[in-house]
RNA sequence: GCGCCUGUAGCUCAGCUGGAUAGAGCAUCGGCCUUCGAAGCCGAGGGCUGGGGGUUCGAGUCCCUCCGGGCGCGCCA
């Protein structure tokens, strides 16, 4: 059987159409065999509308449809299928019995780290996201994109599929021209505080103001001297330029680290120009039709190929390539290396980029569906409910190292993960940072650690050994335990319909609501039901040993365990750990505030 | 002006390929600790899903339109 439960069931209802299909009563088989997950306990465990699909081809009234097939459906359903009905304007529902999910839990445990990994038709993907300026250090925005960048691939590998991840770092162009006449002025100031006689130099109007910039340029003469002295910018900076992109992205990478946050390929822009890539894709767009020169610049016919506003310069009239050339360049290559498909993730703020990619990919001779883009919205960060003021001016943004020595690197990732990627973020960091019940962070990895806490102690009683079976699993048998046993065998649709979706903040969403249903649970079983998983201590008195029920206890620990390990299972493809304790952090251990 | 995203409870947001009575957290109010971890649980109030039209058996979801936000419309990256 399928570890996902869905698969299982539309495999039944396929058969179960079929066969009335046979009978006569259905008009058309449909190819697709819809079926949901149903809201309300009421309507069962899943539903499908299929009967109301066919009902105007078939000539036939919805529930007639819907009654055909539910008697099919019963019977080939067997016991696993405890009810089956038809509702509404022609649903049929469909109930699972408590012994199939009682069931799920060996599956569940069977499969441990690996539960809900995916098995089916792997593909082969390229992520590239972050890719930034290796002008200075990461911002707190970038950290919403490493976030997503990076849980999103977990969870596409994890749904099976074969994934690069990759940084392409814009080190060409004007950028990191204005970042390499930056730290050459931070040096000549430098120079010039050690020693009077150097030339003082004007910073550059466009130039780079951050602090790290002096630094860099404080290393720069610690390690060249006063070799770039000079009252102008040296006729080869390129020295300094390398060395300025080395620092930022040494910089970038220690933030990236800390953050958990790993890439398989660092693709330069520069190399692309020096290998010549830059230049043989101009060549091949040309061949295939889709260059123009006019005006002194060469163009690339976008509005033809993809309908965009107009068409688009890559080569400028000073004759250097435009940064969407070099660009295109680097899809090309990422085609030619035989991926499925590619993802971008890019900032909103680049949608206008999209059409003219789409273009490129086409006049490349690829399907442009090749391609997806993902765009993430803006962050802002909040205080006191107050936006943080940023400064841009002086160079005084809040970096993602900032944000990570304030709240942490658990709740960091966990927040910039709570919404949808297309949606702005408000990340609260007062929040975020608050060691209690309305940090949703803390909320989630309690709940770990509660279960982790419960088998720490069952291992302490010296409960008698009961292996895991159907038997045992009928121990769950309270309506709280069969819905979390729903729950978790719901686990792998979920993951497969998140990675399908590229929507990793799904994860989250389903992290804090299996934690909240085993809190609730928790507190239920005592306060509702009288009773406990473990014997609790004033109930340990006499001969309490040979009465407890530990066959009870037995299934009750082996699906806390299932819970645990789904819940870590959660959190890793997130990046969150998963503590087996939760410790308070010491008053007074506060970091400074932004 | 054009394009993309967006508008759901006081606030921040979920809502899977259109499904049945729109959910959660925070905030507010009221309960639950002789603790298997209260970093927890239970309950209450709170909604014309921005307005209007359309498609459909059925719309928060799709289409049109208007209104309000955000972003983009360089031979910058």
């Amino acid at each position: 059987m399928s570890d996902s439960v869905r698969t299982t069931v539309r495999e039944i209802l396929r058969q179960a159409v079929l066969g009335a299909h046979a009978g006569g009563q259905l008009g058309e088989v449909p190819d697709q065999m819809p079926l949901e997950r149903t809201k309300r306990p009421e309507h069962g465990d899943y539903a499908t509308n299929m009967a109301l699909g066919l009902a105007k081809a078939a000539g036939k009234p919805p529930r007639d449809l819907a009654e055909a097939i539910a008697k099919q459906l019963r019977l080939l359903g067997g016991s696993d299928l405890a009810e089956v009905a038809v509702a509404g304007p022609g649903f049929v529902n469909i109930r699972l019995s408590d012994a199939f999910w009682q069931r799920r839990l060996l599956a569940i445990r069977a499969a441990g780290k690996a539960w809900g990994r995916g098995r089916a038709k792997p593909e082969r993907l390229c992520v590239e996201y972050l890719s930034a300026n290796p002008t200075g250090p990461l911002h707190f925005a970038h950290g919403r994109h490493a976030a997503v960048g990076d849980s999103l691939t977990r969870l596409l590998r994890f749904a099976g599929h074969d994934v690069v991840r990759e940084f392409y770092l814009n080190d060409a162009g004007n950028q990191v021209a204005a970042l390499a006449l930056s730290v050459w002025t931070r040096y000549m100031e430098a120079a010039r505080a050690a020693d009077a006689t150097v030339p003082a130099v004007v910073f550059p109007e466009n130039g780079y103001r951050g602090d790290y910039v002096r630094g860099i340029g404080r290393e720069l003469l610690a390690r060249d001297g006063p070799r770039w002295v000079g009252t102008e910018p040296p006729a080869d900076i390129e020295p300094v330029r390398r060395f300025a992109i080395e620092r930022c992205l040494a910089m970038i990478r220690a933030t990236l680290e800390r953050f958990g946050v790993d890439f398989d390929v660092w693709q330069s822009e520069r190399d692309l120009h020096e290998n010549g890539e830059v230049k043989a894709t101009l060549e091949v767009l040309d061949k295939a039709g889709f260059i123009d020169r006019r005006d002194n610049a060469v163009w690339l016919r976008t509005t033809a190929l993809w309908g965009d506003e107009k068409d688009r310069v890559v080569v400028k009239s000073d004759g250097l390539p435009t940064y969407l050339l070099a660009d295109i360049a680097y899809h090309r290559k990422k085609l030619s290396r035989g991926f499925d498909s590619l993802c971008d993730i890019w900032g909103a703020d680049h949608h206008g980029h999209i059409p003219r990619m789409q273009a490129a990919l086409k006049a490349l001779g690829a399907a442009p569906d090749r391609l997806s883009v993902i765009l993430i919205q803006m962050v802002s960060l909040l205080r006191d409910g107050k936006p943080v003021p940023m400064g841009k001016r002086e160079g005084e943004f809040v970096t993602l190292d900032a944000v990570v020595d304030e709240v942490g690197r658990d709740a960091t990732r966990f927040f910039y993960l709570m919404r949808r990627h297309d949606t702005p973020l408000e990340f609260d960091l007062e929040l975020a940072k608050r060691q209690s019940m309305d940090n949703p962070v803390y909320y989630a990895q309690y709940a770990h650690a509660r279960c982790a806490s419960l088998l720490r102690r069952a291992a302490t009683l010296q409960a008698p050994s009961m292996p895991l079976d159907e038997e045992l699993a009928r121990g769950l048998s309270l309506p709280e335990e069969i819905a979390i046993l729903r729950r978790l065998s719901d686990f792998p649709d979920l993951l497969s319909d998140a990675a399908a979706a590229r929507e990793p903040h799904r994860l989250v969403q389903y992290i804090q609501e299996l934690a909240a249903e085993f809190q609730s649970y928790y507190t239920r079983l005592q306060k509702v039901h009288g009773d406990s998983i473990l014997p609790q201590k004033r109930q340990r008195v006499g001969d309490w040993h040979a009465t407890w029920d530990w066959k009870r206890t037995a299934a009750r620990l082996a699906w806390v365990e299932a819970i645990r390990q789904v819940l870590e299972i959660a959190l890793s493809l997130v990046g969150v750990s998963a503590p087996s304790e939760m410790k308070r952090a010491e008053a007074g251990e506060e970091v400074e505030g932004l």
